[in-house]
DNA sequence: TAATAACGAGCGTGCGCTCGGTCGTAATAT
DNA sequence: ATATTACGACCGAGCGCACGCTCGTTATTA
């Protein structure tokens, strides 16, 4: 369990079977998010679609907002662990750089629906949630950042530190966009 | 009145009251949807915000989504009328190119809260209105590609024809990112 | 005085959420 | 081994409320 889903009180008293459950919860909303938005989804919709019942979906969270919440951490724990383990460390700085650049842009052609939603649904978080989002993107950026730190220390790459973090930022929302111009991009 | 008023029916007659009500309405609910979103805004707020009654509201629209659509098309009308008013034409087609570029990001800025909001919402509208608004976006893209086109004709830039349309298309995603990463960038 | 615009109380609906209760299972007593 | 108790996950009808929207009435205009 993650620090995002223990933030979140339930009656159930047994722990494995919160992740289990919780787990349950976020697959079946994630999709229905994904189809119709968080607004329009009604809480029985989410249970229904898994079969469990609304007063047992709620020993397991207080509000509907606090499965919106467990949504976008998922989105974000996927993005980032697929990221993570496709990061393979050798001594060649620049191909591990490549490497992430176009591991990043595979991962995100594969959850662009999930990545629309968090743009889309984040602000209807309240601000400590909202924060705690923002936060783990910074931490993906972080990760890009790195790789690209140790090209400029081995100086395969010829910019400044500090230029760094905004590079990785350009890299990061590069790849958003591609999720945002489907709809566009897709003809061409 | 634009194509995209005349659409929604309106039971009061007088055309020219039609234009100047709506026109309240839009500039009470943009800046609540701003603020708030569209879903956590209610009718009565939008029609209190300028003191009009809800009965009358509904005497210039039929559905809380016919104002979503209305939003949306002042929105798009702004940047696009901002943009058209500041392209000024002249001999030197690359100067035509960086001044549009320019004022396009400037408007962006100015623009922000609105470009935000049209992302987040446009997928609340039903089919029709979404592809309308699609229908705008395309052609702002269209704006950037001419001037392009122009630049390539006379040998000022040197690229294909054919890829006149997908840098436009960067130029407005790069305008885009840069109203996304606000909160990020912001403190850099 | 007829036509049209403005009004706002109130209707119906659908939502998030609750709560009193059932039932299977595990621990304990007999 | 059987009966008894305690527990806790599960249930779902229904509550209250806030919302979008209406419609009969009143005010304004021409």
């Amino acid at each position: 369990m993650n620090s995002a889903t223990r933030r979140i009180k339930s009656r159930v008293k047994n722990k494995d079977l919160i992740e289990v459950r919780r787990n349950e919860i976020v697959k079946a909303a994630v999709e229905l998010f994904v189809k119709k938005g968080f607004h329009k989804t009604t809480v029985r919709e989410i249970s229904t679609e898994f079969g469990m019942s609304m007063g047992t979906l709620y020993d397991y969270i207080r509000t509907k907002e606090d499965i919106l919440y467990l949504v976008c951490d998922y989105i974000h724990n996927s993005t980032s662990n697929k990221l993570r383990s496709s990061l393979t460390e050798n001594s060649d700085s620049l191909k591990n750089l490549k490497d992430a650049i176009n591991d990043y842009f595979v991962i995100i052609d594969e959850l662009q629906d999930y990545l629309l939603l968090l743009y889309q649904e984040t602000k209807s978080l309240d601000k400590k949630a909202r924060k705690y989002i923002y936060n783990a993107e910074k931490e993906l950026t972080q990760l890009i950042e790195n790789i690209l730190l140790k090209c400029i220390n081995d100086k395969t790459i010829n910019i400044s530190r500090q230029k760094a973090n905004l590079v990785a930022h350009n890299i990061m929302v590069a790849g958003h966009m591609w999720a945002f111009r489907r709809w566009v991009l897709q003809k061409e």
